[in-house]
DNA sequence: GTGATTGGATAGTGTTACTCTCCAATATTA
DNA sequence: TAATATTGGAGAGTAACACTATCCAATCAC
């Protein structure tokens, strides 16, 4: 398969291909020539990959790029790759000082509320510290209830997700790495679309 | 308090403010002469509200405007109101074509498979038709066993919020437009951690 | 052999979220 | 009151981003 006709089948545009060649999210294909190269179905099923993340997952390319890194060259180490991809993850949170003896004070009150582990090396503890300041300062902080409400399901949903991971080590890291990232517009649109059910069943029982 | 009292009060660059204002994200202040104007404390919160949005949740300008113009001036129906919010939060899916029978059959067949309400017009309903199209594109499609799994927990979570809505009809549209858009973080952070959790623990019993 | 296509590089485009500069009209301060 | 600073308002400038377009000589396909 030529590059137009890889193009073609990913319906992409051939300039996108380039340009995601060019920023190394795809790898190149195996040259016959100075002016051809062949491309197979495993470049196909990459630009799939490239635009389910930077289209409903919403990742920047460089996000989608790391990302993608971590899949093809994972470490040894499944915790700390899964580290690694929540990090350049978004929302992509604020460093935080060096010297501050508690950099994330809501945070770690929540997990330890919710007796999980606090590593403030974790990127997702960033993460988590400002989103809870930011609902802080938007008038709407989060009651240790619902910390616990909130903690519990997702609990609940992370043991589903382990469960079924697969047992080979490659597929172990794919697998996490990318349910995080695709599965989190469902989560999110279910969310909305529970709450509108309920909000909908509400009016038609009143 | 004059502008830059406001911008300080805020921690935000002058300039910054000055467009906030330019783009009708912050109401102007009371004019006191041709070159003067008097700000509050209101100000100084809707600021705050304008950086969580488009901070730790993620909103462009555009977004946070809409959802602002929501929350300032709602409609009396809490489901239309709802409905219009989730519309304006991303991700943006693509807008069906008008004469397509059947324009999100995945979402509408895990709907059914959950026993909630399908309602097209539901911004909703094409985010989770775009992102099951895209974990499915990318190699990891959602089974429907994960599906009800992730629904039932979901719903769950929707109870609680629903049980805590305010009386007041203003105070439950803030409450159910801000509290769907600032509470999504912290629901991905905690997933994200619970997962984390669960690696480390097994990495360690293991 | 002739016109189309290729890989590769460089440059251009439209959008976004600020950020900067300028201005004359006020305020504040000395 | 005179010198200095700040204000609201408008416009232009900027840096990052995700493409998109153009160009080129080398090579294909017919």
């Amino acid at each position: 398969m030529r590059i137009s006709a890889l193009a073609a089948a990913a319906g992409l545009p051939l300039a996108t291909v380039k340009y995601y060649l060019r920023e190394g999210l795809l790898h190149p294909g195996t040259s016959t020539s100075a002016t051809q190269a062949t491309y197979d179905e495993s470049h196909v099923r990459r630009l799939r990959l490239i635009r389910a993340l930077t289209g409903a997952v919403g990742l920047s390319v460089q996000q989608a790029r790391a990302i993608l890194a971590l899949v093809d060259d994972p470490g040894d180490d499944l915790y700390a790759t899964l580290g690694r991809a929540v990090g350049s993850l978004p929302p992509t949170a604020a460093e935080p000082s060096a010297d501050d003896p508690d950099p994330f004070p809501r945070a770690r009150a929540a997990l330890e509320a919710l007796d999980q582990v606090y590593d403030p090396r974790f990127a997702a503890v960033a993460q988590l510290e400002s989103a809870l300041a930011a609902a802080e300062a938007a008038g709407m902080p989060i009651s240790e209830e619902r910390l616990l409400e909130y903690g519990r399901r997702l609990r609940e949903i992370a043991a589903f997700d382990l469960e079924r991971m697969p047992r080979e080590p490659h597929a172990a890291v794919e697998y996490t790495v990318l349910g995080t990232a695709l599965y989190e517009p469902v989560i999110l649109a279910l969310r909305r679309l529970a709450h509108q059910d309920a909000a909908a069943r509400r009016e038609l029982g009143a």
